[in-house]
DNA sequence: CCGAATCCTCGACATAAGTCGGATTTACAG
DNA sequence: CTGTAAATCCGACTTATGTCGAGGATTCGG
């Protein structure tokens, strides 16, 4: 009987009866799209799973700004923060689209950190690379101008020339992960489309010029 | 006989025994203002401790603009990361004043991981806490004007109604550290001078209306 | 105590980014 | 198929931030 933990890198080195014992101990949530799994300033003792969907974390200002941390799909962890410190969550998660995830107890995760050094290892590698990618945001934010940003979003996320967009990836989520509002993403959008760099298309970007695109992420 | 790393806390639930192992691969160096201690995209495979002197992690973009990720002093560890990823460096480390560090390579450390799991949480905490730290940055480069941080950073570093100034916290580094430019923080500077929040003096900013710089910081 | 270098101050100007009103187009429920 | 809401597009305007040039103050080594 195989746990679906066991399909999760997260936990891939766990014997299976420590997969069962969390599988036993966590609970199955589903969320509907736009809903809000954590908010922002609450306490959640405890880390998430994500099963099946896809979810954003991000940041809300007081003018009605958004700035999306990272976007979460199947496998993927969330929440991890606060089974190691006691604040409140910095950002609020929410999802997309009809999401699936499960919910384990800090407890849990925090016994089996104490006994299995290759989980706190994966903890670890896991930490590293969230704070590689806010340090990537970070530069993002503070040295680069918005066509840059965008020139290097694309340039990363693309798989045969082409960019694919999931149904959510409306120019409003992508403004939010960019940092900057609708109306900036659009404008720059079409002045790469002006200069014959990429064809948007109905759910997917189509890139003409990689070598200038490449450039502009410098 | 004492290990100079029992007084830091990262170590600081190592029995002494680990401790004089570690200190046996450490290895000490002193560098000297505006000397550069990691540089970006090189890959060093170990951690630092610092011991005496103030050091700054910055990213600096191609245009010569500067952003400070983080202040490092006495007892803080930096490169962290490099143990646990086989990337290179994605800031440079560089002294402000004066500073001795410590170099300890990443196999030692990451042994002592495997067999402690005390450190490995305390290695966890940490850098859940460089999580928080980089949160923080990104909400205020994305969502708070540079007079809203400037407020902020402030108010957090307030003691008894004054702000001390290192020697080296000149206008350009606390620039750099808000992500803009040493103009316009001056600027910034004399307005608050202007509205009478603050009085800038020799080597220390004493705070003048505490509750509207808190507004300001929202 | 003196000179040079760094740091700070200041106004004028340039520009990236944000805001606003509104016109189209597309998606989707009924 | 149809009507309504959402998403996209577009130009004009405002504003925060960055840039430049230049002078004044402070610090520090010798």
């Amino acid at each position: 009987m195989n746990s679906i933990f066991s399909k999760v890198s997260y936990f891939s080195d766990l014997p299976s009866e420590d997969l069962l014992a969390i599988e036993k101990n966590a609970h199955k949530r589903v969320f509907k799209a736009e809903q809000m799994v954590v908010m922002e300033g609450d306490i959640s003792g405890g880390m998430y799973l994500v099963e099946s969907g896809w979810l954003k974390v991000s940041k809300l200002s007081v003018g009605g700004r958004e700035q999306v941390l990272n976007f979460l799909g199947p496998g993927d962890v969330f929440n991890a923060i606060a089974v190691f410190t006691d604040k409140p969550n910095q950002a609020s998660v929410i999802a997309l689209e009809k999401s699936s995830v499960w919910w384990i107890a800090r407890e849990t995760i925090s016994e089996l950190i104490q006994t299995h050094p290759a989980l706190a290892k994966r903890v670890i590698s896991d930490l590293a690379s969230r704070i590689q990618h806010l340090v990537n945001l970070v530069e993002d934010l503070s040295l680069r101008t918005i066509e840059s940003r965008l020139a290097r979003i694309l340039v990363e996320s693309m798989e045969e020339s082409t960019v694919k967009r999931h149904k959510w990836a409306t120019q409003n989520e992508m403004a939010a992960r960019l940092g900057t509002v609708p109306d900036v993403l659009n404008r720059t959008l079409r002045k790469f489309v002006d200069e014959g760099l990429i064809e948007v298309k109905r759910h997917q970007i189509r890139i003409l010029d990689l070598e200038t695109l490449k450039l502009k992420a410098e």
